[in-house]
DNA sequence: TACCGATGTCAACGCTTGTTGGCCTACGAT
DNA sequence: ATCGTAGGCCAACAAGCGTTGACATCGGTA
């Protein structure tokens, strides 16, 4: 138990797997179709199916995302912002999970409420053990939610010239205080 | 010249477009069909074809979108980000017609280049005027951005709960500060 | 070697989509 | 009253979609 005993189709899943997280990242949900990652996966359209048992499925299991947030109360206040952003920026950028959720929250439902449950059982959490008032941790998450996504959704699908082009550690500058402030600020 | 002869189809083709920004904003580009939004308009999908030629052109048509950003300059600084988020919110309520820019901006290449459009051609001109130094004032309109961005898809397309339920005082007076921040700070 | 389940291919289904052309109707000018 | 034209509807097309079932093929086991 625990450990799935491996099959000799595991390599085709994982092609599948792949090319799907690949597609939906780059078209969205309707835009990727089964036929064009089965392509991309150099197998035939009805071994998703077979595996996966319908696109729905197949997405659910793309999208699932892990931001890996580190413990942000180990370190000393003031630096919250600056490591937040760095593995926001690191993270996106070497895994395109999240993109795929991203676009594809847009006009489907079932990633929409997979992105609201990365920030509710992520995000708040790591939030909410580092800001002064644990009653109002949900509030600061969100505003912190408002700026993190706003920063992807420039860089990475809008392509936003001036955001686009911006070097990691600029970005780091820019928005460090801004997420800091939404972390610790009195509220309004 | 300037002003069009009217038609005896105006009020049909208003129809069209008035559903077409409804069905775009709810379901972005690729879900929201001809047929339905024909059916929302109560007339046949054919009328749609011969009123605006082909989906792309409707959707071109749907999603001409006027910010109507106030002039910043008669402002006395430090009030630019209570403004700014303010007209915002007001200006996303009262028209659907940026929620359907910016769903469709996910998947849809023409929306994305419209929504750079409004960016280059509305946002950065304002931006450049109260901005400290113009010659980088694509930075920071750009990180503007990235802010009321943030806060449109949390607000209205993931509708984070949190964000959704916050009352628009409330974001104003969260938000001034990053807005002011990013129009007037220093650059890092 | 003979077998059986897992792996993979092929062709087709039913459905929806954007789009087209033909036909009917009603209005406004002559 | 008549005629041309614009407004509107209906039926159909070709294409693409997710999905399905029947058939081939390979690999480990008895």
């Amino acid at each position: 138990m625990g450990t799935e005993t491996p099959r000799r189709s595991d390599p085709t899943r994982a092609a599948i797997l792949a090319a799907a997280r690949d597609r939906f990242a780059a078209d969205g949900y309707e835009r990727a179709t089964i036929r064009a990652i089965a392509a991309d996966a150099g197998i035939d359209p009805a071994m998703v199916m077979r595996y996966y048992g319908s696109k729905d499925r197949l997405f659910a299991a793309a999208a699932e995302f892990d931001l890996r947030l580190p413990d942000l109360s180990e370190l000393p206040a003031g630096r919250y912002g600056e490591v937040l952003v760095h593995h926001f920026l690191t993270r996106w950028e070497s895994d395109g999970t999240f993109l795929a959720l991203l676009r594809a929250a847009a006009t489907n439902e079932a990633a929409r409420q997979r992105m609201l449950d990365v920030f509710a059982g992520q995000v708040a959490p790591v939030v909410a053990k580092v800001c002064p008032d644990p009653a109002h941790a949900a509030e600061r998450a969100g505003l912190v939610a408002t700026q993190m996504m706003g920063l992807a959704v420039c860089r990475y699908v809008l392509r936003l010239p001036p955001i686009a082009a911006m070097p990691a550690d600029t970005v780091v500058a820019w928005l460090r205080p801004t997420i800091e402030r939404y972390l610790s600020a009195p509220r309004p």
